[in-house]
DNA sequence: ACTCTTCGCGCGCTTACATCA
DNA sequence: TCTGATGTAAGCGCGCGAAGA
Protein backbone atom coordinates (compact mmCIF):
# COMPACT_ATOMS: atom_id res chain seq x y z
CA UNK A 1 0.00 0.00 0.00
CA UNK A 2 1.31 3.57 -0.36
CA UNK A 3 0.48 6.61 2.11
CA UNK A 4 0.03 10.08 0.54
CA UNK A 5 1.06 12.29 3.40
CA UNK A 6 1.92 16.28 3.09
CA UNK A 7 3.54 17.78 6.37
CA UNK A 8 5.66 20.79 6.98
CA UNK A 9 9.38 20.83 7.39
CA UNK A 10 11.04 19.50 10.02
CA UNK A 11 10.87 21.39 13.35
CA UNK A 12 14.20 19.69 14.39
CA UNK A 13 16.64 19.23 11.66
CA UNK A 14 19.10 17.51 14.44
CA UNK A 15 17.18 14.88 15.30
CA UNK A 16 19.17 11.98 14.77
CA UNK A 17 18.71 9.32 17.60
CA UNK A 18 20.03 12.23 20.31
CA UNK A 19 17.96 11.84 23.50
CA UNK A 20 16.60 14.57 24.68
CA UNK A 21 17.44 15.19 27.95
CA UNK A 22 15.39 16.46 30.88
CA UNK A 23 13.58 19.76 30.60
CA UNK A 24 16.11 20.69 27.92
CA UNK A 25 15.32 23.75 25.79
CA UNK A 26 13.02 21.56 23.36
CA UNK A 27 13.57 24.51 20.47
CA UNK A 28 16.69 24.39 20.87
CA UNK A 29 18.92 23.88 17.41
CA UNK A 30 21.60 22.03 19.18
CA UNK A 31 21.65 18.55 20.14
CA UNK A 32 21.56 17.08 23.59
CA UNK A 33 25.48 16.53 24.40
CA UNK A 34 25.63 12.40 24.14
CA UNK A 35 28.16 10.21 25.43
CA UNK A 36 29.34 9.53 22.54
CA UNK A 37 30.43 13.03 21.63
CA UNK A 38 32.71 12.97 24.49
CA UNK A 39 34.14 9.35 24.35
CA UNK A 40 35.99 8.37 21.28
CA UNK A 41 34.87 5.36 18.76
CA UNK A 42 31.16 5.19 20.82
CA UNK A 43 28.70 3.30 18.69
CA UNK A 44 25.88 5.11 18.31
CA UNK A 45 22.44 3.56 17.10
CA UNK A 46 22.12 3.64 13.61
CA UNK A 47 19.88 6.61 12.50
CA UNK A 48 19.54 5.29 8.61
CA UNK A 49 17.87 7.99 6.42
CA UNK A 50 15.03 6.06 4.72
CA UNK A 51 11.93 7.41 2.67
CA UNK A 52 10.10 9.36 5.06
CA UNK A 53 6.35 10.10 5.34
CA UNK A 54 7.02 14.14 5.70
CA UNK A 55 6.85 15.31 2.38
CA UNK A 56 7.46 18.64 1.17
CA UNK A 57 4.05 20.24 1.23
CA UNK A 58 3.69 22.72 3.53
CA UNK A 59 0.98 21.89 6.16
CA UNK A 60 -2.48 23.10 5.36
CA UNK A 61 -1.49 24.16 1.95
CA UNK A 62 -3.30 21.74 0.26
CA UNK A 63 -5.75 18.77 0.61
CA UNK A 64 -3.91 15.95 2.12
CA UNK A 65 -5.37 13.18 0.80
CA UNK A 66 -6.06 10.21 3.14
CA UNK A 67 -6.28 6.92 2.72
CA UNK A 68 -7.05 4.72 6.24
CA UNK A 69 -5.69 2.09 6.94
CA UNK A 70 -6.78 -1.36 6.46
CA UNK A 71 -4.74 -3.77 8.76
CA UNK A 72 -5.65 -6.55 5.93
CA UNK A 73 -2.81 -4.85 3.79
CA UNK A 74 0.09 -6.83 5.94
CA UNK A 75 -1.88 -9.29 7.58
CA UNK A 76 -1.47 -7.69 10.58
CA UNK A 77 -2.91 -8.56 13.64
CA UNK A 78 -4.49 -6.05 15.66
CA UNK A 79 -5.23 -7.31 18.58
CA UNK A 80 -8.88 -5.50 18.27
CA UNK A 81 -11.50 -7.49 18.04
CA UNK A 82 -13.14 -5.61 15.01
CA UNK A 83 -9.56 -5.60 13.53
CA UNK A 84 -9.20 -1.82 12.95
CA UNK A 85 -7.31 0.54 14.07
CA UNK A 86 -10.06 1.96 16.38
CA UNK A 87 -10.53 5.27 17.87
CA UNK A 88 -11.03 3.83 21.20
CA UNK A 89 -8.79 2.71 24.12
CA UNK A 90 -9.16 0.96 27.28
CA UNK A 91 -9.07 3.14 30.42
CA UNK A 92 -7.78 0.98 33.36
CA UNK A 93 -9.17 3.00 36.30
CA UNK A 94 -12.67 3.25 35.03
CA UNK A 95 -12.39 -0.48 33.69
CA UNK A 96 -13.88 0.74 30.18
CA UNK A 97 -13.05 2.10 27.05
CA UNK A 98 -12.93 5.88 26.99
CA UNK A 99 -12.68 8.88 24.70
CA UNK A 100 -15.08 8.81 21.84
CA UNK A 101 -15.62 5.30 21.69
CA UNK A 102 -16.43 3.94 25.28
CA UNK A 103 -18.84 0.89 24.37
CA UNK A 104 -18.70 -2.32 24.85
CA UNK A 105 -17.97 -5.80 22.51
CA UNK A 106 -21.32 -7.64 22.36
CA UNK A 107 -20.85 -10.28 25.09
CA UNK A 108 -20.56 -7.27 27.43
CA UNK A 109 -16.89 -7.92 27.88
CA UNK A 110 -14.40 -4.98 27.94
CA UNK A 111 -11.79 -5.06 24.56
CA UNK A 112 -8.41 -5.76 24.98
CA UNK A 113 -5.83 -3.27 24.21
CA UNK A 114 -4.98 -2.00 20.68
CA UNK A 115 -1.99 -2.90 19.13
CA UNK A 116 -1.15 -1.02 16.23
CA UNK A 117 -0.57 -3.08 12.77
CA UNK A 118 2.78 -3.72 11.41
CA UNK A 119 1.37 -0.93 8.67
CA UNK A 120 1.01 1.91 11.15
CA UNK A 121 4.33 0.94 12.85
CA UNK A 122 6.19 1.38 9.88
CA UNK A 123 4.49 4.67 8.98
CA UNK A 124 5.47 5.65 12.47
CA UNK A 125 8.90 4.55 12.55
CA UNK A 126 9.44 6.07 9.27
CA UNK A 127 8.62 9.94 10.84
CA UNK A 128 9.69 8.89 13.64
CA UNK A 129 13.21 9.14 11.44
CA UNK A 130 12.84 12.29 10.50
CA UNK A 131 11.19 14.01 13.62
CA UNK A 132 11.53 12.28 17.31
CA UNK A 133 9.02 14.60 18.30
CA UNK A 134 6.06 16.29 17.06
CA UNK A 135 4.25 19.77 16.58
CA UNK A 136 0.65 19.61 16.95
CA UNK A 137 -0.27 19.69 13.18
CA UNK A 138 2.16 16.98 12.26
CA UNK A 139 0.81 14.52 15.15
CA UNK A 140 -3.04 15.47 13.74
CA UNK A 141 -2.28 14.85 10.22
CA UNK A 142 -0.38 11.56 11.15
CA UNK A 143 -3.09 10.48 13.01
CA UNK A 144 -5.28 11.12 10.01
CA UNK A 145 -3.43 9.33 7.85
CA UNK A 146 -3.16 6.35 10.19
CA UNK A 147 -6.89 6.17 11.30
CA UNK A 148 -5.52 6.60 15.19
CA UNK A 149 -6.24 9.24 17.97
CA UNK A 150 -3.84 12.28 18.18
CA UNK A 151 -2.92 10.67 21.94
CA UNK A 152 -2.12 7.53 20.39
CA UNK A 153 0.23 9.33 18.05
CA UNK A 154 1.60 11.48 20.94
CA UNK A 155 1.80 8.33 22.88
CA UNK A 156 3.93 6.19 20.58
CA UNK A 157 5.98 9.04 20.07
CA UNK A 158 6.98 8.98 23.80
CA UNK A 159 7.24 5.22 23.94
CA UNK A 160 9.47 5.60 20.83
CA UNK A 161 11.81 7.92 22.28
CA UNK A 162 12.14 6.44 25.77
CA UNK A 163 12.65 2.65 24.11
CA UNK A 164 15.61 4.98 21.60
CA UNK A 165 16.82 6.79 24.94
CA UNK A 166 17.03 3.11 26.83
CA UNK A 167 18.88 1.54 24.14
CA UNK A 168 21.12 4.25 23.88
CA UNK A 169 21.57 4.02 27.51
CA UNK A 170 22.83 -0.04 27.04
CA UNK A 171 25.39 0.76 24.67
CA UNK A 172 26.45 3.83 26.68
CA UNK A 173 27.02 1.18 29.46
CA UNK A 174 28.32 -1.38 27.57
CA UNK A 175 31.26 1.20 26.57
CA UNK A 176 31.95 2.11 29.66
CA UNK A 177 32.35 -1.43 30.87
CA UNK A 178 34.44 -1.68 27.93
CA UNK A 179 36.73 1.41 29.28
CA UNK A 180 36.79 -0.46 32.76
CA UNK A 181 37.90 -3.63 31.88
CA UNK A 182 40.73 -2.00 29.59
CA UNK A 183 41.31 0.74 32.41
CA UNK A 184 41.41 -2.43 35.37
CA UNK A 185 43.83 -4.44 32.63
CA UNK A 186 46.33 -1.25 32.61
CA UNK A 187 46.13 -1.23 36.32
CA UNK A 188 47.43 -4.34 36.22
CA UNK A 189 49.95 -4.04 34.38
CA UNK A 190 51.32 -0.70 35.85
CA UNK A 191 51.71 -2.17 39.38
CA UNK A 192 53.69 -5.27 38.08
CA UNK A 193 55.67 -2.91 36.38
CA UNK A 194 56.35 -0.91 39.79
CA UNK A 195 56.73 -4.24 41.26
CA UNK A 196 59.30 -4.96 38.86
CA UNK A 197 60.92 -1.89 39.01
CA UNK A 198 61.00 -2.30 42.69
CA UNK A 199 62.45 -5.82 42.98
CA UNK A 200 65.18 -4.06 40.77
CA UNK A 201 66.13 -1.57 42.97
CA UNK A 202 66.37 -3.72 46.05
CA UNK A 203 68.87 -5.29 43.99
CA UNK A 204 70.97 -2.60 42.78
CA UNK A 205 71.62 -0.90 45.96
CA UNK A 206 74.64 1.09 44.43
CA UNK A 207 71.89 3.41 42.67
CA UNK A 208 70.18 3.99 45.60
CA UNK A 209 73.32 6.03 46.33
CA UNK A 210 72.03 8.48 43.49
CA UNK A 211 70.39 11.34 43.40
CA UNK A 212 66.70 10.76 43.09
CA UNK A 213 65.07 12.10 40.15
CA UNK A 214 61.53 12.37 39.89
CA UNK A 215 59.33 12.28 36.68
CA UNK A 216 56.22 14.23 36.92
CA UNK A 217 53.89 14.56 34.78
CA UNK A 218 50.66 16.96 34.60
CA UNK A 219 47.67 15.61 34.82
CA UNK A 220 46.22 18.04 32.31
CA UNK A 221 48.60 18.74 29.40
CA UNK A 222 50.16 15.03 30.18
CA UNK A 223 53.77 16.34 29.47
CA UNK A 224 56.78 14.95 31.73
CA UNK A 225 59.24 17.23 33.26
CA UNK A 226 62.52 16.21 36.09
CA UNK A 227 62.50 17.39 38.68
CA UNK A 228 66.13 17.00 40.16
CA UNK A 229 67.83 18.53 43.21
CA UNK A 230 70.89 20.83 41.92
CA UNK A 231 73.68 18.51 42.73
CA UNK A 232 71.87 15.98 40.87
CA UNK A 233 70.93 17.13 37.92
CA UNK A 234 74.16 17.03 35.85
CA UNK A 235 74.36 13.19 37.10
CA UNK A 236 70.98 12.27 36.65
CA UNK A 237 71.27 13.89 33.04
CA UNK A 238 74.23 11.39 32.41
CA UNK A 239 72.74 8.75 34.12
CA UNK A 240 69.36 7.17 31.92
CA UNK A 241 69.48 4.40 34.03
CA UNK A 242 68.83 6.16 37.38
CA UNK A 243 65.90 8.51 35.79
CA UNK A 244 64.16 5.16 34.57
CA UNK A 245 64.16 3.74 38.08
CA UNK A 246 61.97 6.32 39.06
CA UNK A 247 58.42 5.94 38.65
CA UNK A 248 56.17 9.02 36.66
CA UNK A 249 54.16 10.69 39.69
CA UNK A 250 50.89 11.27 38.85
CA UNK A 251 50.46 14.80 40.76
CA UNK A 252 46.95 14.23 42.66
CA UNK A 253 45.68 17.42 40.92
CA UNK A 254 46.19 20.27 37.84
CA UNK A 255 50.08 21.07 38.57
CA UNK A 256 49.77 20.20 42.24
CA UNK A 257 53.55 21.41 42.12
CA UNK A 258 52.00 24.73 43.88
CA UNK A 259 52.94 27.88 42.28
CA UNK A 260 51.45 27.97 38.99
CA UNK A 261 47.51 28.62 38.89
CA UNK A 262 45.44 26.08 37.57
CA UNK A 263 44.78 27.49 34.20
CA UNK A 264 48.86 27.85 33.72
CA UNK A 265 51.13 24.82 33.18
CA UNK A 266 53.94 24.52 35.10
CA UNK A 267 55.80 22.28 32.62
C1' DA B 1 8.48 44.87 35.68
C1' DC B 2 6.99 41.31 38.46
C1' DT B 3 3.98 37.56 40.11
C1' DC B 4 0.56 34.17 39.63
C1' DT B 5 -2.24 30.97 37.03
C1' DT B 6 -3.23 28.10 33.29
C1' DC B 7 -2.07 25.26 29.54
C1' DG B 8 0.53 22.18 26.73
C1' DC B 9 4.14 19.18 26.42
C1' DG B 10 7.81 15.78 27.47
C1' DC B 11 9.65 12.60 30.63
C1' DG B 12 10.07 8.86 34.09
C1' DC B 13 7.76 5.39 36.12
C1' DT B 14 4.39 2.10 36.10
C1' DT B 15 0.65 -1.10 34.79
C1' DA B 16 -1.63 -4.31 32.00
C1' DC B 17 -2.19 -6.74 27.91
C1' DA B 18 -0.38 -9.36 23.72
C1' DT B 19 2.80 -12.37 22.01
C1' DC B 20 6.17 -15.83 21.91
C1' DA B 21 9.26 -19.55 23.27
C1' DT C 1 -2.37 -25.97 27.57
C1' DC C 2 0.20 -23.49 30.88
C1' DT C 3 3.83 -20.32 32.13
C1' DG C 4 7.43 -16.94 32.37
C1' DA C 5 9.82 -13.44 29.65
C1' DT C 6 9.49 -9.75 26.69
C1' DG C 7 7.52 -5.94 24.05
C1' DT C 8 4.56 -2.18 24.06
C1' DA C 9 0.23 0.79 24.50
C1' DA C 10 -1.32 3.69 27.76
C1' DG C 11 -2.09 6.08 32.51
C1' DC C 12 -0.32 9.06 36.04
C1' DG C 13 2.28 12.55 38.21
C1' DC C 14 5.70 15.93 37.89
C1' DG C 15 8.43 19.73 36.10
C1' DC C 16 9.21 23.17 32.72
C1' DG C 17 8.34 27.00 29.55
C1' DA C 18 5.12 30.07 27.30
C1' DA C 19 1.27 33.00 27.39
C1' DG C 20 -2.02 35.79 29.49
C1' DA C 21 -4.17 38.26 33.41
Amino acid sequence: MELALSLGHTNNPSMGFSMALPHETRASSDPPLQLHHLLPSTPVLPSPRLPIPWLSHALGMEEIPVRVLDDTDDGAAVSSPNNSAVSSYFCRNSRKFCEGDSEEDENGSTRKKLRLSKTQSAFLEDSFKEHTTLNPKQKLVLAKELNLRPRQVEVWFQNRRARTKLKQTEVDCEYLKRCCENLSEENKRLQKELQELRALKTCEPFFMQLPATTLTMCPSCERVATTTSTSAAAASATNNRSVSLNKPRILSGPHAAGPPGPSECFF
